[in-house]
DNA sequence: TTGAGGTTTCAAAACTTCTTGAAACTTTAG
DNA sequence: CTAAAGTTTCAAGAAGTTTTGAAACCTCAA
């Protein structure tokens, strides 16, 4: 049975749905930020037991959160002496966090939708017999794909942590 | 009863649907990207019911999806001479309607966390005793307000279009 | 080998969000 | 002013997601 750690502030709290509910946006779990900010505000490393505690959370529902934040990096395990349970700690580079997603998943889903857009354009010149019509729908697909591939590097970019100049994309698409 | 204009490619519903997706992983809901594509890959203005019918969706459905993306002025409305019901047609310049996501609504919430960050760290210190453990937690809410200020520099610098130099990101967070 | 402590899995329940269909409301032509 | 066409609203239902609790599963010490 876990010991009753400190009582973490009402504050604390606070921050770690704040933080929550700005992960969620971002696409990932609220359990998540949540777990991450306790972490992340707490001196030394807990066990699964004072999260889920402190939470309010089902040991179950404490267990898929850390493996998920294990997962991404945004959490390390780490050992205490005599103790044989698991204990965690927050990575506080929150830059490297960004960075990794950034990485893993939009650069993915940005490949992902430029993928699809090439499948379209490979099945739609055959649909319809009006040439000019045709050539409006291609146009505005490639349109589209060139916008996948302007967005392809500039997450490099920021990935790699170089200068990034959002103009093109501003300049490129509009329409006049 | 809507004229059933012409029957759309295959392929145009499969745009439409990643598209939709996109905009779903994007915050928005899915039927905003679906009925955007098709209007965007549409020659002329779209009314209400030949979307309806093309994307297999309520006719308040549309209408719904459709007031949503013109608060967004991701689609404009458009008349044609003799008829009476509205049409719609896409904007085209995709840049400035992401722009202007980043403005209204993505600077808008690094904001709100950031006066969220200034309660919580007013409500902090009173909370423990111990003045080192109190530091501790004050200093890393301090670390997370001068992300959420770096978060709104990025944007505004992304939003007016400026060069943005993403390193300050990376530096100032890494533990080392 | 056995048992205690801890973790993971997973089906069911609770909760959210989305979609529908029908009724109410607007607008315009006659 | 009336009626027809089109649009919007909204409560109910459907769909999808998240959370839980309990059982199965490890792992280590004795």
């Amino acid at each position: 049975m876990s010991g009753s750690a400190e009582p973490v502030t009402q504050a604390e709290l606070e921050v770690a749905d704040t933080i929550g509910r700005l992960m969620e946006f971002w696409g990932f779990k609220r359990p998540m930020g949540r777990i991450w900010t306790l972490l992340y505000l707490s001196p030394a490393a807990l066990g699964a037991a004072e999260l889920g505690e402190q939470l309010k959370m089902s040991a179950g529902a404490v267990s898929m959160t850390l493996n998920e934040l294990l997962k991404w990096g945004a959490v390390k395990k780490s050992w205490r002496p005599g103790e044989r349970r698991d204990f965690y700690e927050a990575e506080t580079s929150i830059g490297k966090l960004v960075q990794r997603v950034l990485r893993e998943r939009e650069l993915e889903l940005v490949r992902q939708f430029g993928e699809a857009l090439s499948n379209a354009d490979s099945a739609l010149p055959r649909a319809n017999e009006m040439a000019t019509l045709r050539d409006f729908k291609r146009d505005r697909v490639h349109e589209l794909q060139r916008l996948a591939r302007l967005g392809e590097t500039l997450l490099t970019a920021l990935v790699a942590g170089k200068m990034v100049d959002p103009t093109p994309f501003l300049k490129v698409y509009g329409d006049t």
